[in-house]
DNA sequence: CTGAAAGCGCTTACAG
DNA sequence: CTGAAAGCGCTTACAG
């Protein structure tokens, strides 16, 4: 489908001002480079060297240029310069389906990083369980010739999106709790050893009977979160047997499921260490039934911080990551033209955030 | 600040297929209006208007261009078009703080309606509480040279911002609870409405003793919310004294305050209705403090259906705004020529969804 | 350090 | 119904 052309609603309200004798005519609608160079007495070439920050320029002539521009409030038309450049001033961020907070800290994080930049942030959510979903996004930036991409989780685990990507040469960054790419592409949040601090901290209260319930195995963050907890548990000597652990999906009912059937064991755990904080909210709805308080019965803890961790009563301890922090990493990455070199990849940890919904066990 | 120009990574992989003898030469890279031009032997300004649904071209002519667009996957180049058309294919959501989901379900729901039409969305939070925040969106229309922009609460009640793009001629779409302009450019949630249903219901199960906990008085939806609760409880005969309503702030920590306040009356009501969900969650927590069962002791309505709605246990009564179907109108009506030609504003009614916190009270 | 010419891929204004 | 010319606001490639 073609897009039908714009239809202006209303015309342009700004007049010309007139010419004056003495000075030349100031542009009557915005301001172009060729009024900058017209006005200021270079050649437009000579304006677009200020534009583009070359070095060949007379600092003179580039305060000449650079006070006129400022003066009549000129700013390059990104169209204009994307067409001549081949390429557009529009970062794309590529996401599955993830929870609408960390979406939204996501775009936050960008966005800041974006500001004042002349580049803007185009959402494209997909459907990543549908063939065509590559296609999709490679329309998408093959048509908007966009910058760059981030790519956050699910999508950012695929490695044929990311070698489509390659294919049409368009840069793109990577968040993923593993690294799995170049470091210049990678962002890596560390789930690892976050969880692994839960670990430590409820094996700090006391805590040797434990329940985990893990995301879906197509998740990388779900096996990162897992493992670390697991390792944190057997590196202070506690070995969770195979039926303490319950593989969910990320989702509040099977929060409810896994508790439920963590609840039913004998010994019952005194802790639960949830992959997510919908889950977690599930382990709260399953024990309030089975009339178990929280923290006094069972202690929770989550992971993702999210506005429901703090609404939740008790308040739920969990697993804060710094995702806006991370957002604004990548679209930094994305500008940048130094990252390139980078030997490492980027990374965070998150941490462990105490609330109400853990404590000693009793006895 | 000018954005540096983007540094290719990696250098073109198509070649150009070899010409032939009897087939004119295929484009090397992505394929342009010149290349359909010469190939489907018509001129460029012929190809322009079958992108553009001209009627005056010849059927045939057309069919056999559009064959050919179709054969080489051409899509016109949409900075080029912007360039010549003086605008761009892109689509402004700005809003100010909303919760997360409702933000992501707006966005869904306008990237439903934009879905292979050519545009892009670009998001554009703000923050309208600076001075500035108007200049800011000004910038943001005038530099992209947006197709138009989606308002939504509370940015969509300022109409100096409105105002502000009229003067700029950005067609704009405003979702709000009342109609605050001209048909074409307003998309009305009917709040008020919805509030009445859940005063109906409420009297319905034999509250008598009700508390009112609104929103901040400087929203429009806090005040429909407020008043149309009000005024079912009135049709039905209930006169809420003005002591069992508590304005908060539409946050956590206000809707604890605000149970705080009225489950310390006497009589203590025995339902609470809070003005969206997150202060209902702070209901919960200080009713749960307090050793009140719900909804044995303590029937409450929320109001957004957050994710938090169904996660909370019990999970809470609430009222669902088709978030997404809005956002979907309202990129609608921005690509609708026949749009202005609206008498009536359109309008989307929230309903009330019964979960498990509220019932009939005791006794 | 600076500039005149040509071009990016489209459209408008005009002519037929 | 169709097209040749000029232009949108920038940049690249070349020359000095």
């Amino acid at each position: 489908m073609t897009p039908t052309p714009p239809r202006p609603r209303r015309s342009r309200s700004a007049a010309a001002a007139p010419p004056t004798a003495d000075a030349p005519a100031l542009p009557a609608g915005k301001a172009t480079i060729n009024d900058i160079a017209r006005l200021s007495g270079v050649s437009k070439k000579t304006v677009s060297r200020v534009i583009n920050n070359s070095p060949l320029v007379h600092p003179e002539t580039r305060e000449k240029v650079l006070a006129l521009m400022k003066q009549l409030g000129y700013t390059p038309d990104p169209q204009a310069r994307g067409l001549a450049f081949r390429r557009s001033f529009l970062i794309g961020l590529v996401y599955d389906n993830p929870t609408a907070q960390y979406i939204v800290n996501m775009q936050y994080g960008a966005l800041d990083a974006l500001r004042d930049s002349g580049y803007e942030l185009v959402v494209h959510p997909c459907d990543s369980t549908r063939e065509d979903y590559i296609d999709g996004v490679r329309r998408f930036v093959l048509q908007q010739k966009l910058h760059g991409v981030i790519l956050i989780p699910r999508v950012s685990e695929d490695e044929q999106l990311a070698a489509a990507l390659r294919e049409i040469g368009c840069r793109y960054v990577r968040v993923a709790s593993i690294p799995l790419d170049a470091a210049p592409n990678m962002l890596v949040t560390r789930d690892r050893l976050a969880s692994t601090e839960a670990a430590n901290y409820l094996e700090s209260l006391g805590h040797r009977t434990i329940g985990l319930i893990t995301g879906p195995r197509r998740y990388r963050s779900a096996i990162e979160r897992g493992e670390g907890f697991l390792a944190g548990l057997a590196a202070r000597g506690i070995e969770l047997a195979p039926d303490y652990v319950y593989e969910g999906g990320y989702t509040f009912d099977s929060g409810v499921a896994g508790a439920e059937f963590l609840l039913a064991k004998s010994p019952r755990p005194t802790a639960i260490f949830a992959c997510n904080d919908e889950m977690a909210a599930g382990v709260y709805k399953a024990a309030m039934r089975r009339g178990l308080g929280i923290p006094g019965d069972l202690s929770v803890v989550g992971y993702d911080d999210s506005p429901l961790a703090s609404q939740l009563w008790p308040a739920l301890t969990t697993i804060h990551s710094p995702t806006r922090d991370v957002g604004r990493e990548a679209a930094r990455m994305l500008l940048d033209d130094h990252a390139p070199a980078l030997e490492q990849p980027r990374d965070v940890t998150p941490h462990l955030v105490v609330r109400d919904s853990s404590q000693r066990p009793k006895g």
